[in-house]
RNA sequence: GGUUCGGUAGUUCAGUUGGUUAGAAUACCUGCCUGUCACGCAGGGGGUCGCGGGUUCGAGUCCCGUCCGGACCGCCA
């Protein structure tokens, strides 16, 4: 037996018991005539003993032998600390060693396995199971593990099934790059890996399963981000015999009894805006709700005078940045900077301080008057004492460039509380999203995503402006899942994959095996699916991803522990038929 | 593909205008220490300044290239 305790649980009222632990030597304090060594394993610390007195000689040296992150069994016997520390949970107590073995020795850890290590974000994913002992990291997978473990129960209490679905499958044009993997069996044949099992789900539902679910991994060749990794995980989720309302429901409910039983958080009905809406008042298809700092379009109040930039605009936008009146003039040189970086892109940015007094003063007091900048005032919602920022330009771009301010300034000021959340359902997507560089449409979401109907008229005369049964759950300004209610006949299916640029060869040849599946009776239906890692984030209140993996790739797409990916031999290459071709 | 920041002791970092033997903290090792728990005290070891080239009497420092890492833009149906 290596432990009848662990490390997390002793308590006074186990004191006089004889035990056995398990676990590694967190430090080891000597004073010569004293040893104290905290052990410790996943469930905490406990204080082991030597003492001159009490133990045998012979442990005594072994004691004095030990160094960090060695793995050793005691037996001893639980006593209560004459002096006790009231920090940890076990702190009332040690235990008195009789016997020590050492059942590992550890070499010198690389950086210390503490909450606060000395070690970098490198060396810790080098030796990531090093960082797992630590308890910030080990703390987020049982988090993630809790997560987890209330989707199961959530979404099974409500009918769902969970069903795998294969990750060996076919590479398709539209969306994210795919992974491929080669076929042996098959010569000069790929399989990809699913980038969701999106089709499969569907074809769950015309298989009758009615409820689906899967808590899945799915892989895009793209690049990385903090938020983003090549392999993720998604609650993937579809119904049968639903319209938008109904998945809204179902899933709303499973995000508030996420924030109830992890977070301790009740929350009414989550809010709902349009697309459109969202775009116009955030800039942003996933706007932060916790704070205001709302768009005021200020072309009807900006465009009347000689100002040849705002006239030129399509689009004249700023926000109030709350007690921004009161920032230096280097301050705000350094916002207009900050705006103009290649990263943001805005050409320059225009001001006006609202000042506590009710007067203005803006850098273009010489287009505009007082009267004037009331306007952008009233426009923006700007308080005496706050800074309005104005962006001015092409109405896309000028969005998101303000957008990125907004986001910005919230965090300068404090506003983005992670301790706060505000959901929010982004409904009514565009249908179509135009390539500017092919100048083709393709979906915003996916093909398979319905119009709203009667809108598929619209599709020959103006395809942008079609929109869908599309909506996007939105925490806190990520994007935590997305869905659509799905096209389920195969006609509908075909004129979307016309639409899309597919000729009828090759829609048939990507998907026909899912337009025949729509011929024999496919119920209407609809899905979601959540990105579990960012949500598991979110809830834990970190904005990066990585340490809610156990073995998280790092930002050029590389496992550093195992050093992946890698060459693979000549013999290897030619099993599976592959000539490589690199130029070096 | 691009922008930007970084790479110096095991680790995290400092290193001024280019100038003596490259420092600090922490970790590690040795000794001391009668209740430690961020133990304390004394001493000690530890460096391919990412790599290659250049400028210079002299380069951690300046220039060019390159590799690696972080953040971001593009990309991510």
């Amino acid at each position: 037996m290596y432990r009848s305790q662990t490390c997390g649980q002793l308590r006074s009222s186990d004191i006089n018991k004889e035990v056995i632990l398990s676990g590694w030597v967190q430090k080891v304090r000597d004073k010569g005539f004293m040893i104290w060594v905290d052990l410790r394993d996943r469930y905490g610390i406990t204080q082991l003993i030597f003492d001159e007195e009490r133990t045998s000689k012979e442990i005594m040296e072994q004691a004095k032998s030990l160094g960090r992150e060695f793995v050793i069994q005691v037996q001893g016997q639980v006593i209560e600390r004459s002096s006790k520390n009231p920090n940890m949970p076990t702190g009332d107590i040690e235990i008195l060693v009789s016997n020590l073995v050492i059942l590992n020795k550890s070499l010198l850890p690389p950086f210390t396995i503490e909450d606060q290590t000395d070690g970098g974000e490198d060396i810790r994913m080098k030796y990531r199971y090093l960082d797992i002992r630590r308890n910030p990291v080990k703390n987020n997978l049982i988090f993630r593990h809790k997560v987890t473990m209330e989707v199961r129960k959530y979404l099974s209490d409500q009918a769902f099934i969970e069903v795998e679905t294969p990750y060996l499958i076919k590479s398709t044009p539209e969306g994210a790059r795919d992974f491929v993997v080669p076929s042996r069996m098959n010569e000069g044949q790929f399989y990809a890996l699913p980038q969701s099992p999106q089709t499969f789900k569907q074809l769950l539902m015309v298989g009758g399963m009615d409820k689906y679910f899967q808590i899945v991994k799915c892989f895009r060749d793209e690049d990385l981000r903090a938020d983003r990794q090549p392999e993720f995980t998604q609650i993937d989720c579809e119904m049968a015999f639903v319209e938008q309302e109904d998945i809204l429901n179902v899933f709303e409910g499973l995000t508030r009894h996420l924030l109830k039983e992890i977070k301790g958080i009740e929350i009414g009905d989550f809010p709902r805006m349009t697309y459109d809406d969202a775009m116009q008042k955030y800039g942003n298809d996933k706007p932060d709700i916790r704070f205001g700092m709302e768009f005021g379009e200020l072309n009807s109040v900006a465009q009347h005078k000689d100002f040849a930039i705002f006239n030129d605009a399509e689009l004249v936008v700023g926000i109030a940045v709350p007690g921004g009146a009161a920032y230096t003039r280097k301050e705000i040189d350094a916002l207009v900077d900050w705006v103009r970086r290649p990263q943001i892109g805005a050409k320059g940015m225009v001001y006006a301080k609202y000042n506590e007094d009710g007067s203005f003063k803006s850098s273009v007091d010489k287009f505009f008057d007082e009267q004037d900048l009331a306007q952008w005032a009233a426009a923006t919602n700007a308080k005496p004492g706050d800074l309005i920022c104005v962006l001015s330009g092409e109405t896309l771009k000028t969005r998101t460039q303000l957008s990125a301010l907004r986001m910005e300034l919230a965090q300068r000021l404090g506003l983005r509380n992670k301790d706060e959340f505000a959901p929010l359902w982004v409904v009514d997507f565009p249908l179509l999203e135009l390539d500017e560089e092919t100048g083709h449409y393709h979906a915003m979401h996916h093909p398979f995503t319905s119009p709203k109907p009667g809108q598929m008229e619209l599709l020959d005369t103006d395809p942008g402006a079609v929109k869908a049964n599309a909506y996007d759950l939105v925490l806190n300004g990520n994007e935590i899942g997305g869905g659509s209610i799905r096209i389920h006949d195969k006609e509908t299916q075909a004129t979307m994959f016309k639409h899309l640029g597919f000729t009828a060869e090759e829609a048939k040849a990507q998907f026909g095996f899912l337009m025949d599946a729509f011929q024999y009776g496919a119920p209407p239906h609809g899905g979601l699916a959540f990105g579990l890692d960012r949500l598991v984030a979110i809830l834990g209140g970190q904005e990066t991803i990585r340490d809610f993996i156990a073995f998280p790739k790092n930002n050029s797409g590389r496992d550093v522990m195992i050093d992946a990916p890698a060459f693979i031999d000549d013999a290897q290459l030619k099993e599976l038929n592959l000539k490589l071709d690199i130029q070096s």
